[in-house]
DNA sequence: AACTAATAGTTGATTTTGTAACTAACAACC
DNA sequence: GGTTGTTAGTTACAAAATCAACTATTAGTT
């Protein structure tokens, strides 16, 4: 018998981050999947050059904490559909720059919108104070400021 | 222009919450995969028998909100592993009692500690009002009462 | 200029997951 | 007691994630 005979795995913060992630983004996932046919990665990736603008796989794997080789993959593919369009950077040659398409701003603009209001109401569970302490609490252990 | 120009990524619960969770259980993940060999599923099925004790694949996977096939394959691996033995269940022999073995047993103490510590520290970032805070508003997110 | 190290991004091999179809056992009904 | 429907768990195949090695390019060093 440790001191630790009660610690219960419902209440383990990665356990239950993870339980709570999965079941919200379970059927917005299904918007993407089934309206786009993309992927999660997909769908981050044209967030991020909707909402940021114009940038390079690189730029987009950090800020969202993504490997390359699945910004690479999911770049090719957006690229494939013709969501983006890529075009070399001159001063660097190794990188280029991802630039949505009009389709692909059409896309983002749509998904945004799902994605707010999905957002809200899972927000309107808590009042506003509580879920913006949440959001606080969640942005603290996803571990930036 | 739409009423959701200023709606961003970072805060989008489903995005938030999985950036949490990924950043949260990193290290911990560490732990069972390097000194065990585990996979995320197979430290969940081993918590559960030995947190709850013996029962079945089935009840495992309505507690962890886990998919058959998975736990399936997890118990296969700790049953190789001689985490875990299995016995069939002669009242209905399609299903059988997964208990661990003595292995088991040390394996799921030493994990149980390691993320009893790990929590409090995850934990400690919070007063303790927030931190319980939290959790209550991680499980109505993940759905349950 | 040649040599080494670093970087952006891609590709390939391996592992893991997801989905659907399957087997074996039980249950319900006529 | 045979037919139909369910359930526990496994297996097979396809989709996706992971990890290491690779190409092309730039940067730094001598």
């Amino acid at each position: 018998m440790s001191e630790f005979d009660d610690f219960d795995l419902q209440d383990f913060l990665p356990y239950l981050l993870n339980q709570a992630a999965e079941a919200s983004s379970l059927s917005f996932q299904h918007v993407y999947k089934s309206r786009y046919g993309m992927l999660r990665t997909e769908w981050r990736v044209l967030f991020h050059l909707g909402r940021y603008g114009r940038m390079t796989a690189k730029e987009i794997g950090q800020r969202a904490k993504t490997h390359k080789t699945k910004i690479s993959r999911a770049v090719q593919r957006l690229a494939e559909r013709r969501f983006l369009v890529r075009e070399r950077d001159e001063t660097d040659r190794r990188s280029e720059y991802l630039e949505l398409t009009t389709a692909g701003q059409a896309a983002y603009r749509e998904l945004r919108s799902v994605a707010a209001e999905y957002d809200a109401r899972l927000a309107a569970q808590f009042t506003p104070d509580e879920a913006a302490q949440l959001r606080a609490m969640l942005h603290r252990l996803a571990g930036e400021g």
